[in-house]
DNA sequence: ATTATCTATAGATCTATAGATAATGC
DNA sequence: ATTATCTATAGATCTATAGATAATGC
């Protein structure tokens, strides 16, 4: 079989018909991921995957060239999940007052809820071949940079107080990160607070209301 | 040979001499630690270890029992070492004013000097058996709660204002992973600030005095 | 005589592919 | 006739151990 390769979203595959390849690698992604978070990538045997979705190992093969492409294929799908979440999440909370206060909020609830699949991309980054962990942390900092643009939205319309860009910036990075945090220490922290208790005081935090009163 | 069984830290192991167990365990961990951060668990063979510690594969077993030990053995060194960077670092930040800004800063470079060995932490504690992924998270609450009663120390002596006990937990969890920040976001932060700058750009953000003029 | 160490390898995977077969569309 | 799929397995590991040898201490 004198195969021809087509290219689809950076991975190579022999397969002619793109619906095809979408669909089934859908299915590929869906029952890695359960996997992956269920026994880690090295845990999981391409045979595991290729039972999981319900295909022989032979046509996994056709859809992708390595078993490190399956992971690339997950990492790029949860991104894509969480951009949607976060997107959808933030577009509740704009218009409204108090508008950093609720996309903190909304964020925090998409990290609750995609709790395991945060956690993934943090153990398996650094598995991906070179050009693969730019991405997936391309997609970090595109995260990242929708908190950016609201902060500074936030500061022009006078809502919050003049900051420079690197204090804004690294601002944003902090909501993020400590989204994930609710995913990293959730085994300590979810049975000494709630997910409201945890947003309620991180935003206290966030916005500098704790800790304001020191009296240095 | 009939060996006979000994304990030590956890691990049994058919050496009897305890301080040799020690040194050459000491010797296992310097060298498995390199491989780890470079290649993975995963991607480390226990051939490589015993090579790069310079002992044969069959002497590596007679000091551990498995590969998933000499992990452990790595998280453990580590968070000794974590810890011990911390302890001192908090020695030097007391007595002065200013106690916890000072106290951020040390352990933030502590964060900055260990990096690679925090980012295998947070990489690989997933893959211990579960009885020994208890115990790095303990290590971790135990670091926590260092940053714990220095806050209440703050509290109670009126240089910070009084909080309720949920908040102060949080804030030094906060800070910790503010420290670990560092390090999984190394990559793109270093390239914006230096240790310096995050350091202040963070003590201030976390001392509340980035948002606390927000006007809401 | 006991303890520490090494060599050689059993036994168990696991990834990836070659070659055969089934399904599809002109 | 072309595309999609499956079965069977080559080939390459890798962990862990059995059995032999060297070093140590009484």
């Amino acid at each position: 079989m004198a195969k021809t390769l087509s290219q689809t979203k950076d991975i190579p595959t022999y397969i002619k018909d793109p619906k095809l390849v979408h669909e089934r690698r859908r299915q590929i992604v869906d029952a890695s991921v359960q996997l992956f978070i269920a026994k880690g990538f090295h845990r999981t045997t391409t045979r595991e995957i290729a039972r999981a979705t319900g295909i022989s190992i032979g046509l996994l093969y056709e859809y992708v060239r390595s078993k490190e492409d399956v992971l690339y294929l997950v990492c790029d799908a949860i991104h894509a999940e969480v951009e949607q979440g976060v997107a959808e999440a933030l577009r509740k909370a704009s218009g409204g007052r108090d508008v950093l206060a609720a996309m903190i909020r909304e964020y925090f609830f998409v990290c609750h809820r995609m709790s395991d699949h945060i956690l993934l991309i943090y153990q398996e980054t650094k598995t991906l071949p070179l050009h693969w962990q730019k991405k997936v942390l391309e997609n970090e900092i595109r995260l990242t940079d929708i908190f950016v643009n609201a902060l500074k939205g936030l500061v022009s319309s006078g809502e919050l107080s003049r900051m420079n860009k690197d204090s804004i910036e690294l601002i944003a990075h902090n909501i993020v990160v400590l989204g994930h945090m609710w995913t990293f220490r959730r085994w300590y922290l979810s049975s000494r607070y709630t997910i409201e208790d945890y947003i309620q005081i991180q935003t206290d935090f966030i916005l500098g209301k704790s800790m304001g009163g020191n009296n240095v």
